[in-house]
DNA sequence: ACTGGCACTCCGAGAGCGGGAGTGCCAAAC
DNA sequence: GTTTGGCACTCCCGCTCTCGGAGTGCCAGT
C-alpha cells in the first residue's frame, strides 16, 4: 500500500473525528498538504474502499472509516500525542492527594473521563491477583466479629461473622494470630487450601469458632471475587450523537452490569501493555460501535486494568494517550504505597 | 373545588401518566366512569387551567398537568398502590441476601430502580448521625497503623497512618484501647471534641503518636462528612423520551456530583417520613422537570435517606409505595445487625 | 347544570422540490 | 502511467406547502 494513501486514510479519520461527517475529496486535498488534487485523492479512496478500509454512507457523500481502517490507523498511523506538561502536572496532583485506595480509584475514573471526555471505567485491585497484607478480628460482641482482611494494594474487604460459642479476648487475639500465621504474605487464590486446614490447627477449645471463621474467610475470598469498578463519565454519551439513536440505553444499562464491564475490560491481549478495541471487536453486541481503550496497573504486577470507551470515532491518540498516562501514575502511587 | 373536577384531574393526570401525550375531553369522558359528557368535561377542564392545574401546550390540543396539578394530585387524589405481595416478598428476600452494608446499600438501590422503572439514589447511612461503635488500630509496619472505624449502622472506614515513632505492640493496643474508651458509643458529631484531648490522656511515651492518631481520625470524621451515595437506573432516563430534549446531559452530569445528589435527597421536610419534590420545586435548575420522591430509613431515627427520581410525568402512587416500604425493610435490616 | 352541535385552531405527517456536496469516469497533460 | 481538470450524475437534506384530524370554545336547547 501506497504511502499517499495511507496518508489519505489518515487524514479521513482525522477529519472525521474532529467534524463527525464523512469526509471528501476535496477537504482532504485542501486541509491537508499532501500536494495532489482532489481528483487523485478520489483514485486513492477508492482503493481504500475496496480494500475495506472506509466506506460511503451513500452515493455522493465523502467517506468514513470503517472498523478496519481506525485499526489500521491505530496500529500504524496514529502518533500518541503526549499530554502536555500542565495535564502531567494535574494528573500527578490530583493522584497524589488520593487517601485511600477508594480514592484512589475515585479520583483515576474522574480523571480519566475528563481528560478524554468519555466514559472511564477503572477496575478495583483484584483479590485474585493480590495477597494478604493483614487480617484482624474486631471482637464487637462476645459471640461476634468483625472479620477485615486487608491486601497489599490496600484493599480493605470486611465481614461480619456470629459465632457458635462465646470468645474471650483472648481467644480472639489467638485466632487473629493463627490466622495471619496462614494467610500473612500469600496470595489470595492460595488462601483457599489454606483457610481448609485452618480448623485443625487451632487447639481444640478454639475449633468451632475457629471454623465459622473459615467459612466466613472462605466466603470472602471467593464471592467477592466478582470484582468491583467505577464508572464515570457517563454524561459524555451524550455528546456523541449518534448514539442517541438506540444504543445509548444499552450501553448504559451495561455501565452497571459489573459483568459486561468486566468482559470489556478483562480480555486485554496478555503482555500488551494497552489494548485496543474496535467496534466489532468487542464481541459484546451492544458494543459494535463503540471502542475501548484499556490498560493494565499495578505494583510490578498487573493487578487491575483502567480504560475509557466512546464511539469507534473517538480520538485515538489523545485517548491512548491520557489511558497510558493515567495507569502509570496510578502505579507509581500503589508502588509507594506498597 | 368540585368533587367531579377532582375526578377529572385524576383522570388527566393518569392518562398523561400512562400514555404520555396530552389527554383531551372525550377520552377523560369515555375511559373514567364520570357519567357526563365530554362537554361538560370541557368545561371543568376550562376551570382546572384557569386554577393552573392544567395547561394546554397549544390550543387545540389535550391538557397536560402543571407541577401544581401533580401536587394536589399526590397530596388529595393519589391512594398510594401498594406493593403485590410477591413483589413484597421478593423485596424481603433480596435484600435479606445482603451479607455487609455495603451489599445492602447495592441491593437497595438495584431494587429501587427497577421496582419503578427509574433512577434511584440511596445515601449511605450518614456519618453523622452515626455512633462509634468500635475502633481498631492495625499495625502494618512498626511505623504505620491503619485505623478501622466501625459505626453502629455498620459502615466501615478506614485510614493508613504513617507514625511519627515505632510502636510496639504493646503500645498499639494500649492507644486502642484509650480510643475506644474514649469514643465508643458516642455520636460521631461530639467526636471532635472528645479527639482533642486524646493526646493529653496518653502517657508521655506516646503523646506523639496518639496526636498523629488523634488527627487522622479528625480528618477522618469530618473530610468523611462528605455523604455517600450510590446510584442505579441511569438508564431509565431514556425511557422517557422527552428527556432526551436538553435535560438527559445535565441530569447524568448531576448524577455523578454527590453535592447535588445529597441536595436532592437531603432536603427532607424534617419530620415527614416520606417526601415529594415536584418540578420547580426542586430548587436546582436542571431538575425542573424532574421529580423526586425520597424517604428517611433508619434504625428507629433516619440515618439516611433514600429515594427516585424521574420526570414529574410518573406513576406517583406506585413510585411512592415503592420507596416506602423498601425504605421500611432497610431501616428493618438495620435495626437487626445492631 | 348538562349536553349536542358546530366553527375554528393548530399540530404534525407526508409530499414535492431544489440546492449542494460529492462522486466516477474520461480525455488530456506532465 | 500517474496526475489532473472537467463534467454529468446521484442522492441527501432542508425547505415549503398542504391537508387531515384531534381538540377546543361557545352557544342554544333540554
Amino acid at each position: 500500500m501506497d504511502d499517499r494513501k495511507l496518508e489519505v486514510l489518515r487524514a479521513i479519520v482525522e477529519d472525521y473525528v474532529a467534524t463527525q461527517e464523512p469526509v471528501g475529496s476535496k477537504a482532504v486535498s485542501q486541509r491537508h498538504a499532501l500536494g495532489v488534487s482532489a481528483a487523485t485523492v478520489r483514485n486513492d479512496m477508492a482503493y481504500l474502499e475496496e480494500a475495506g478500509y472506509i466506506h460511503q454512507p451513500h452515493t455522493s457523500a465523502g467517506r468514513i472509516p470503517t472498523d478496519k481502517g481506525y485499526r489500521l490507523f491505530v496500529d500504524r498511523l496514529g502518533k500518541i500525542k503526549p499530554l502536555s506538561a500542565a495535564e502531567r502536572r494535574a494528573v500527578h496532583r490530583f493522584l497524589a492527594e488520593a487517601i485511600d485506595l477508594d480514592d484512589v480509584v475515585t479520583r483515576t475514573v474522574r480523571l480519566l473521563s475528563q481528560l478524554t471526555h468519555q466514559v472511564a471505567v477503572v477496575q478495583y485491585p483484584s483479590l485474585n491477583r493480590s495477597t494478604v497484607r493483614h487480617l484482624e478480628l474486631v471482637a464487637l460482641t462476645p459471640t461476634r466479629v468483625m472479620l477485615v482482611m486487608i491486601t497489599d494494594t490496600g484493599r480493605v474487604e470486611q465481614r461480619l461473622l456470629d459465632l457458635p460459642a462465646e470468645l474471650a479476648e483472648d481467644d480472639v487475639l489467638e485466632l487473629r494470630r493463627l490466622i495471619n500465621e496462614q494467610l500473612q504474605g500469600k496470595p489470595l487464590v492460595d488462601a483457599p487450601d489454606i483457610i481448609g486446614d485452618l480448623a485443625e490447627l487451632a487447639r481444640p477449645g478454639l475449633r468451632d469458632s475457629a471454623s465459622a471463621l473459615a467459612r466466613v474467610l472462605l466466603e470472602t475470598v471467593v464471592s467477592r471475587t466478582e470484582e468491583r469498578v467505577a464508572v464515570a463519565g457517563a454524561a459524555n454519551l451524550t455528546r456523541h450523537t449518534a448514539y442517541f439513536a438506540g444504543s445509548l440505553r444499552t450501553i448504559l444499562e451495561a455501565l452497571e452490569e459489573e459483568v459486561v464491564l468486566m468482559q470489556l475490560l478483562g480480555r486485554t491481549d496478555s503482555g500488551a501493555l494497552l489494548t485496543v478495541r474496535i467496534g466489532d471487536e468487542n464481541e459484546i453486541d451492544d458494543f459494535r460501535e463503540t471502542a475501548v481503550v484499556t490498560a493494565g496497573y499495578g505494583p510490578g504486577a498487573v493487578v487491575g486494568h483502567m480504560g475509557v470507551l466512546g464511539p469507534t470515532r473517538m480520538d485515538y491518540p489523545g485517548t491512548i494517550a491520557a489511558v497510558r498516562a493515567v495507569a502509570r501514575y496510578v502505579s507509581e502511587i500503589l508502588e509507594q504505597n506498597r
